[in-house]
DNA sequence: CTGAAAGCGCTTACAG
DNA sequence: CTGAAAGCGCTTACAG
C-alpha cells in the first residue's frame, strides 16, 4: 500500500494526483464524474484510486459545502392524521444538527390523498429549488411519471413507490400484521375476529391484513374472520363497525388502520366485551391502552422513520453518499400498557 | 445579528476574532479553554461569541483531527455470555464509518466479574494511550476509584457506575421487568409465579425483579411469587429450578437473567406445563421462542447500545461534543415468535 | 499572553 | 481537456 510523505497510509486526492501525474482538479473531475476528462486519463486515475483503496474524507467534503444552504423538500400527507406527528418531529430533530451548516427543511403538508394536490406540491418543491425530496408518494401513474422526471434525489417514506430513489424508509407491514396476530393468539376463547382496515387499495393496509391472517390461520382453527374497510375515516368506521356488531358476535377486533376513534365508539355503544388490538401510538390509542380498553398496539417507529429519511437526504447533499440498503425497514414493536410510547432513541 | 463580508449570517471564529480585535489563535484558546489568555480578553471573546450565537463547525474540527488516529478502549465482561455478542457487533459497526478518519477500537474482553482482572484491563487501556473508554464497570469501590483517576472520558454501557462520565448507555431495567409482567398478565389461570434472577447484588437484576413484581401486584390477586437466584449459571439454575418444581406447583416462570438453558432443562424434565417468559434474544432463547417453548422475551436492544456508546466516544474525540443527556436508555421491547430478532436499525 | 502562517482534504472558479 | 491557486472553518506549531 502507498505511504505518502507524511508516513500515512491513507491516500488522499493529492496522493492520487501525484501518482497519476495529473492535477488535483483532474482527479476531482474524475471522482465526481464531471465532464471534460480525457478517457485514458480518467481510467488511469480510477485505476490508481482503486489500487490504493482511495476513500474520500467526508468531513473535507462537508466543509466545502458549508455555505451551500441545501434545502430538503418534504411532501407529506399528514394534515388531520395524528400518526404523522412523530414522523415530522423526527424530521425536525434530524435537521437540527445540520442547521449550523446551512441546511433547512421545506415542508409541505397535505390533507388526504388527492393526486392533483400532490402534483402541485412537488412542482412547488421544484420551484423552490430544493436539493432533495422526501415524500409519502401516492401510488398513481401521474405521480410516478412526475417523480421520474424530477432531477433531484428522492427518499420515499412510510409509503413506497416504484421509482428511482435513494431509498425507501418505512415499515414491513406484513410483519406488522403478523405481530398483531401473535398478540391475538395469546388470548383465550377467541372464536371470531373482525379486521378493520383502511382501504384495500393501499398496499400497506393490504399487507398488514394479509400478514395478520396468514399467522392467524397457522394457529387458529375455529377461524371466523370478517373484514371491514373503514377508509381511515372515523364516521365511516363507526357506522360499519356498529352495523356489523349488531348482527354478529365478535371476540376480537384488529384495527389495522385509521378510524380507531370511530370504531371504538361503536364498540363501547354495543356494550359487548370485545378485545381490541390496534396499530400505531396516536394519543387516543395510548390513552385507551393506559385505560386497558385496548390490550395492545403494534407500532412502527414513526419518529425514527422521519429522522432516518432526512438523514439520508442530508448525507446525500453533504457527502454525496448513497445508502447501501435501498429498503430501510424500522422494526415493528408490540406495545402494552407499561411500554414507552413515542419515545424512540 | 452580525453579517460578515460574505453576506452570511453564520459567525465563524474569524468573525469573532475580528469583532474582538484579537487573532484567531486567541479565539481558539478561549473556546477550547487552553491556558494563557488574559482574563479580560477571554471574557470579551466569550461575550462576543454569545452575542453572535457562535456555533463551531463540526466538520472543520473533524477535518483537523483527521490524522490523530484516536483509539477507543473497550473493557467488556463478555466472554462466555451470548448476550454481549450483539453489543460488540454494534460497536464494530459503529467504528466502521470512522475508520477512514483513523479511528480504531481496542477491545479487551473479560470472563466473569473479577475486580482485579477488570483493574488490569483498565490499566492496559491507559498504557495503550486510548483516548476514551467504554466499559461495563463492576460495582466495586476499587473500580470506582480507578475510573475516577483515569484522565480520559468514560462511557458506561449496560451496567452503570456512579463516576464522572460522558454518559451511561443501557436499559431501563425496571421498565424491562414491567413489560414482562404486562405480558404475564395476558395469560389466564396463572396462580403462582417463579422468578429466576441472577444475583440480587446486581442492580440491573434487582430492578428488573422489582419492576416485574410491582406491576404484577397491581393486577394480580392470587399472588404467590417465589424467587430464585441462579447466579447467571446454567447448572446452578438447573438445580434450583428442579428442586423448587419438585415441591411447588408453578404456572409461570420469569427468567430475568442468565442460566436460561439450565432452567429450561429443569422445566422440561419436570414434564409440567409451565409458561415461560425470558429476557434478551440470545440464540437459545430465539430458537425456543420459534418452537413456542418460550412465549415471550423482553429485549433491550444490545446492538444499539454498542453502537450508541461508541458513537458518543467518537464524537467526543472528533468534535469534542458532550451528550446533553447523561442517561441514554434504549427502549425495551416485547418479542413474540413473529418478531424480528437481533435486527435493530 | 498574543499573533501570523501553515495545514487538514476536499471543491471551485479562473485561466489557458 | 488540464492545471494552479484560493477557500471552506477550524487547530497547530512557531515566534515573539
Amino acid at each position: 500500500m502507498y505511504v505518502n510523505e507524511r508516513g500515512i497510509m491513507k491516500t488522499t486526492m493529492k496522493d492520487i494526483a501525484k501518482l497519476a501525474g495529473v492535477s488535483q482538479g483532474t482527479v476531482d473531475r474524475v471522482f465526481n464524474n464531471r465532464s471534460g476528462v480525457n478517457k485514458e486519463t480518467k481510467e488511469l486515475v480510477l485505476k490508481i484510486a482503486k489500487e490504493n483503496n482511495y476513500q474520500f474524507n467526508m468531513y473535507a467534503r462537508a466543509l466545502v459545502n458549508t455555505n451551500k444552504n441545501y434545502k430538503i423538500g418534504v411532501v407529506i400527507n399528514s394534515i388531520g392524521n395524528d400518526f404523522f406527528v412523530n414522523i415530522i418531529k423526527g424530521m425536525k430533530d434530524s435537521i437540527k444538527t445540520y442547521e449550523q451548516n446551512g441546511l433547512s427543511l421545506n415542508i409541505i403538508e397535505l390533507k388526504g390523498y388527492d393526486v392533483e394536490e400532490q402534483i402541485k406540491a412537488i412542482e412547488k418543491i421544484e420551484y423552490n429549488k430544493c436539493d432533495a425530496l422526501v415524500i409519502t408518494p401516492i401510488d398513481d401513474p401521474k405521480i410516478k411519471e412526475q417523480l421520474t422526471e424530477l432531477n433531484i434525489p428522492i427518499v420515499t417514506i412510510n409509503n413506497d413507490l416504484d421509482v428511482e430513489k435513494l431509498a425507501f424508509v418505512g415499515c414491513d407491514y406484513w410483519n406488522n400484521g403478523e405481530l398483531a396476530a401473535d398478540t391475538a393468539l395469546f388470548l383465550k376463547n377467541i372464536q371470531s375476529i373482525l379486521i378493520v382496515t383502511g382501504s384495500n387499495k393501499m398496499s400497506g393496509h393490504r399487507l398488514r391484513v394479509e400478514g395478520f391472517i396468514s399467522r392467524i390461520n397457522e394457529n387458529f382453527n375455529e377461524k371466523s374472520i370478517n373484514i371491514i374497510e373503514g377508509q381511515d375515516d372515523d364516521i365511516e368506521t363507526y357506522k360499519k363497525v356498529r352495523d356489523l356488531l349488531s348482527t354478529k358476535s365478535i371476540d376480537l377486533i384488529y384495527f389495522a388502520a385509521g378510524g380507531i376513534i370511530g370504531g371504538l365508539r361503536a364498540v363501547k355503544e354495543s356494550n359487548k366485551e370485545i378485545k381490541i388490538i390496534t396499530v400505531d401510538e396516536t394519543p387516543y390509542v395510548v390513552s385507551e391502552i393506559k385505560k386497558n380498553n385496548i390490550i395492545a398496539t403494534i407500532s412502527q417507529q414513526p419518529y425514527l422513520q422521519g429522522k432516518k429519511a432526512i438523514e439520508l437526504a442530508v448525507q446525500h447533499c453533504l457527502f454525496k453518499s448513497i445508502p447501501e440498503d435501498k429498503n430501510i425497514f424500522l422494526t415493528s414493536n408490540i406495545k402494552l400498557s407499561s411500554s414507552n410510547f413515542n419515545l424512540e432513541v
